[in-house]
DNA sequence: CAGGGCACCT
DNA sequence: AGGTGCC
């Protein structure tokens, strides 16, 4: 989220920690430390979206380290300032979006989070409806991990021991639940069908995923005028149903429509009754989805942040607070949110170091600027079992192969080649460390993970067993006595095999396969419009997609079965659609998905790309501001801020010239003007709907015409965005186009950099998180491998 | 805390 | 490799 670098300008260096919220492309904070001569610094506060001025503030270079950390940490404080603190009061004063200067961001996202009710019950009901009418619970080992609402009402708690639930309901009925194989692809198949209306979903566990429907929203508002006299769909937090606030907060209301067609999609397609949150962030939306249990669903609004976050108990209740952070947290005295909230952040930092302390700060603020990010396919498969005891080598290694047969199999329908494998351990040890793992790894062979992936499942249990071994002997000295009381066993750096490693007709056959190719293609450019922050609003039929999604993902499966070259198949069914030249006939819809500042930023771009001094890194000199871009390339900048010209403490405020009060509203927005198709309904009585224990593979089908629309207009918006302000799209199209391609990459891998991690040091880099990057994206192509049809 | 997963950070 | 966090 925040990265920072450094440039030289002459006998400046300019520092910018870019505070930079990729999800909306609307929120760009920079903050600058100009360091000329060694003698001043000139801190620049820079918010491009709401705030729409420049704070300069200079200060004498030679502070002590402390007047720096504090200043510093004022700073940092800066970008809080416009969030409700507990009283009200202050919340009114900042909180709407009116025009006051203060308060950057109302964050005008639309975050939704789904929880699905008692998960693992309701799969197994589903598979046997007796179950509905009886006290259910899902037994792991001596757990009752969750339990059906008829339980609840006789007392039964989650978590409860199965002998103290059997106390209290001696009529329970138990199913065991250690095997997760059903709930895993349930949990897959509500992803799945989430994604098919908009593919930013991030998954949480098995029973919950958050979405992001900014973009559905928008188009919604849009279309829609905002003049329908609107309403919330299901409950609004601390309000009652008498007030009717709908039109103050038109995307929250909107929110909750699309909250609740998507919670009856999930219920008539696939069976299954949950809760929803709608809020602006992924915190808020999670806190606020529980209110009202079980099936219904609660909209947080703006001004009622402050309420929810004081109502929790501990501070144990904020998600991001584990029992770690809480007992630090307690040691310096904190027990309520609100004691959090007002704690100094100094301290905070002193204790928890800067990033960690600022998060905390802000997740007790309801404050939550991360992005919604696609999950895609996991990045490991894991399989592990716990007991009262293992002590001898010949149980770890029946252990292990009982493991091993069971994980390499789900390794195999996954496609995908594990090149690590782990392998952890829990001893049993009088002294409390029960908790501890250890672990140890390695490289996975090239010939034994070929055999997971070719079908000789059988070799590549025996050979992974005995590498699983050799693992083990590295932890446990055998000659003497042991307590085991888990394995585990683990594949991880997944890897999507290139068709050049496979030649034998892995493209060919791809293409020759009848129907499936087109389908393929378009999932995988979903999920990857996903993971670029591209919109959804091309997702125009959701039916045909989710439907041709689902279709394809059987033939998919035959497909595999007959070649084990499926998923390479459909990575490279993406990049050929990925190439601007395959999208020829609509004019393209370049500011379709770009947001308004998004322009604003290119336009920096342009005038800062040529004539560069030596040394300056053009990264970089791109994100400053057009002012300071001017006055760096002014012939006489070097001296046009000597040291004597500086002030000390002197703070200078320089508004903006794109200040423009109305360009905050929605509508001004170039993402929607041109949108030619009527935006997607989310209707369930449009759709079919079917019996609970049904695959909507076998209900309908749709033709597959605008499925390539689709694919089309995706490979546009996965492009577009990324177009460096100073380039000419079209110059750009009528480059070659594996040129286009490789430029198309080049900026992709930049736009993450900033996002995540430093680039101080280019040589250094962020080569894994753009591997990882790039795996998650590819991965996504094989998530439908984690639903089968029933 | 349990239990069987996952992800991220260091 | 371990720790922490989430469900």
């Amino acid at each position: 989220m925040v990265s920072q670098q450094f440039l030289h300008v002459g006998r400046w260096r300019c520092y910018a920690n870019l505070n930079w919220d990729l999800q909306r492309q609307s929120s760009l904070r920079v903050w600058y430390t100009l360091r000329p001569a060694s003698t001043t610094t000139a801190v620049l506060n820079d918010v491009l979206n709401n705030k729409r001025y420049i704070k300069f503030k200079l200060f004498e270079m030679d502070m002590s380290e402390d007047e720096m950390e504090e200043d510093e940490a004022e700073w940092k404080n800066s970008f809080v300032d416009s969030v409700p603190l507990s009283s009200p009061a202050t919340a009114s004063v900042s909180g709407p979006s009116h025009s006051k200067t203060s308060g950057p961001t109302p964050a005008h996202r639309v975050i939704l989070h789904f929880d699905l009710d008692c998960f693992y019950a309701q799969v197994e009901m589903m598979r046997n409806p007796a179950l509905r009418e009886v006290p259910l619970g899902i037994q792991q080992k001596y757990i009752i991990v969750t339990c059906n609402y008829v339980a609840r009402e006789l007392g039964v708690t989650k978590l409860m021991s199965v002998a103290s639930a059997k106390e209290k309901c001696p009529q329970l009925v138990l199913v065991k639940g250690e095997d997760l194989t059903h709930y895993r692809e349930m949990s897959y198949k509500v992803t799945e069908l989430l994604m098919s209306y908009c593919p930013l979903v991030e998954r949480l566990g098995f029973d919950e995923n958050f979405m992001d429907v900014t973009k559905m929203v928008d188009a919604r508002l849009a279309e829609t005028q905002v003049s329908n006299n609107l309403s919330f769909k299901g409950h609004v937090y601390n309000h009652f149903s008498a007030d009717v606030e709908a039109s103050d907060h038109p995307s929250l209301a909107l929110g909750s429509h699309i909250a609740a067609e998507l919670r009856e999609a999930i219920h008539s397609k696939l069976g299954l009754t949950g809760c929803a949150g709608i809020a602006t962030n992924k915190l808020l939306a999670k806190l606020v989805s529980g209110s009202y249990k079980p099936n219904q669903q609660t909209t947080l609004l703006p001004e009622n942040v402050s309420d929810i976050m004081g109502c929790l108990s501990s501070l144990r209740k904020v998600p991001g607070v584990g029992h770690q952070t809480a007992k630090r947290l307690q040691a310096l005295g904190l027990v309520s949110v609100k004691d959090l909230q007002l704690f100094p952040l100094n301290d905070l930092v002193r204790e928890f170091g800067g990033p960690t302390a600022q998060r905390l700060r802000n997740l007790a603020l309801g404050v939550d600027d991360t992005p919604v990010t696609t999950t895609g396919a996991p990045q490991s498969l894991s399989d592990e079992d716990s007991f009262k005891k293992i002590s001898s080598t010949k149980d770890v290694l029946e252990k292990i192969q009982e493991l091993l047969s069971s994980l390499v199999e789900r390794m195999q329908k996954d496609g995908r080649q594990p090149q690590t494998f782990r392998l952890t351990i829990r001893r049993y040890s009088a002294t409390n460390k029960w908790f501890s793992r250890e672990s140890r790894q390695s490289p996975i062979p090239n010939h034994i993970g070929h055999k997971i992936t070719s079908g000789s499942t059988g070799d590549a249990v025996i050979q992974l067993a005995t590498l699983a071994m050799k693992l083990f002997h590295k932890m446990v000295d055998s000659s003497a006595a042991f307590h085991l009381t888990l394995i585990n066993v683990c594949f991880s750096n997944l890897q999507t095999r290139g068709a050049a490693t496979s030649g034998k007709g892995s493209i060919t056959s791809f293409f020759t396969h009848s129907t499936s190719p087109k389908k393929t293609q378009i999932f995988s450019t979903q999920s990857q419009d996903g993971s670029s922050q591209s919109g959804d609003i091309h997702l125009m039929d959701h039916q045909s997609s989710a439907h041709s999604v689902i279709t394809q993902h059987a033939t998919q499966k035959t497909a595999a079965a007959k070649s084990p070259c499926s998923s390479e198949a459909a990575l490279h069914g993406f990049k050929i659609e990925q190439s601007p030249d395959v999208a020829g006939e609509d004019p393209p819809l370049q500011e379709v998905s770009c947001p308004l500042t998004r322009s604003d930023f290119d336009e920096t771009n342009k005038s800062g790309t040529r004539r560069l001094p030596p040394n300056v890194d053009p990264e970089v000199f791109r994100l400053l501001p057009e002012e300071i871009q001017k006055e760096l390339l002014s012939p006489a900048y070097s001296s046009s801020l000597p040291s004597s010209s500086v002030s000390s403490g002197k703070v200078v405020d320089v508004p903006n010239i794109t200040e423009n009060k109305s360009s905050y509203s929605l509508t001004d927005s170039p993402n929607f003007k041109d949108i030619k198709e009527p935006v997607n309904k989310l209707d369930p009585s449009n759709r079919p709907t079917i019996a609970n224990n049904h695959s909507p593979a076998y209900v309908s089908v749709f033709p597959g015409e605008n499925v390539i629309g689709e694919g089309r207009l995706s490979s546009h918006q996965s492009s577009d965005c990324e177009f460096p302000g100073s380039v000419d799209p079209k110059v750009f199209s009528e480059l070659p186009p594996d040129v286009q391609r490789e430029l198309m990459t080049e900026w992709k891998q930049q736009k993450p950099v900033l996002k995540t991690t430093s680039f101080r040091k280019p040589g250094k880099g962020s080569k894994t998180k753009d591997r990882k990057a790039a795996g998650k994206s590819s991965q996504a192509n094989n998530l439908f491998k984690y639903f089968k049809p029933a």
